[in-house]
DNA sequence: AAGTTCTTCAACCGCTCCTCG
DNA sequence: GCGAGGAGCGGTTGAAGAACT
């Protein structure tokens, strides 16, 4: 047996407000407040409407505070970097943009933003991929590593992927970050496969801007019982590379993991088969 | 101009959480 | 501690308008 229905179907009205019914609603809020009832608040109001029905209404459309109209660049901001950090809880994250409502973040993410961070990935992929044939790509040669520049251009120079995910302090290094190789750290998080990009509390690939670190990852979803670990190095080298020592230790987890996510290419034929050369793309992973 | 497909977003549904007796 | 009922939340739907063929 289900739950018993909030409100009597058949003799409610369902489907798009009136004017007349935003009116009555409006103005009986205004004046009396919700009394912390939305069951009883349509009878009150002469609405022949579900209480439910009323609430969404009233928070979704009518209160005074609420912010029409698109989004701007810093609210894309706000929303991708929660959205990375807590995933969809869109209650929290309309919390932290004033006159917002959770139903519009959730469906401005589902329409449109999120078509845009997968078309800035697809990009940076694409320009992995395709780097080395590009004419208007710039090669630097260093002492191990050819670095790849390509300009992305404008309409995909996403601000909110460039920047903001990677400087939320949820992804600094670990306060023991830089010690030895020999000996890396455990910052105690934990990904595995499935886990969506990028993972709460991993770190961006650090070498770019200088600073090196010295991380060790799960390669599976139970970090206690794995020892891999991942060395991101300084800007002179530019890669990452990792071991796998550990029960559930996975080469080819990393290297999937790198290049999917960060756009790190396995490099081939130079003895070094744990080890990824940077290829910097679109400038998405720069500055952070 | 007409038909079709795509996009947007208000609204609904069903579930979990919370409060209160 | 338990159960009932209301509030709140996230996923999904579908109507309307825009864009495309």
């Amino acid at each position: 047996m289900g739950r018993a229905p909030c409100c009597d179907r058949a003799n409610v009205k369902r489907g798009p407000w009136s004017p007349e019914e935003d009116m009555a609603l409006k103005s009986y809020i205004e004046s009396h407040g919700t009394g912390g009832n939305w069951i009883a608040l349509p009878q009150k109001a002469g609405l022949r409407r579900c209480g439910k029905s009323c609430r969404l209404r009233w928070l979704n459309y009518l209160r005074p505070d609420i912010k029409h109209g698109g989004f701007t660049e810093e609210e894309d901001n706000i929303i991708c970097t929660l959205y990375n950090k807590i995933g969809s809880r869109w209650s929290v994250i309309a919390s932290q943009l004033p006159g917002r409502t959770d139903n519009d973040v959730k469906n401005y993410w589902n329409t449109k933003l999120k078509k845009k961070m997968m078309a800035a990935q697809a990009f940076l992929y694409n320009n992995i991929t395709s780097s080395s044939s590009s004419s208007t790509t710039t090669t630097t040669t260093s002492n191990t590593n050819l670095i790849h520049h390509t300009p992305a251009p404008a309409s995909l120079i996403i601000p909110t992927i460039k920047t903001e995910i990677y400087t939320c302090d949820d992804f600094l290094a670990p306060s023991n970050e830089g010690s030895s190789a020999s000996a890396p750290v455990n910052p105690g998080f934990m990904f595995g496969h499935n886990t969506p990009f990028p993972p709460a509390g991993l770190v961006g690939p650090p070498g770019l801007n200088g600073s090196a670190g010295h991380y060790a990852v799960s390669p599976h979803d139970d970090a206690s019982t794995a020892s891999s670990s991942v060395n991101m190095e300084n800007s002179s080298n530019n890669y990452v590379n990792w071991s796998a020592n550990g029960p559930g230790g996975d080469d080819s987890f990393f290297a999937e993991f790198f290049n999917d996510h960060y756009g790190y290419q396995e490099k081939t034929g130079e003895g070094a088969p744990n080890q990824a050369t940077a290829t910097v793309a679109a400038n998405m992973w720069i500055t952070f």
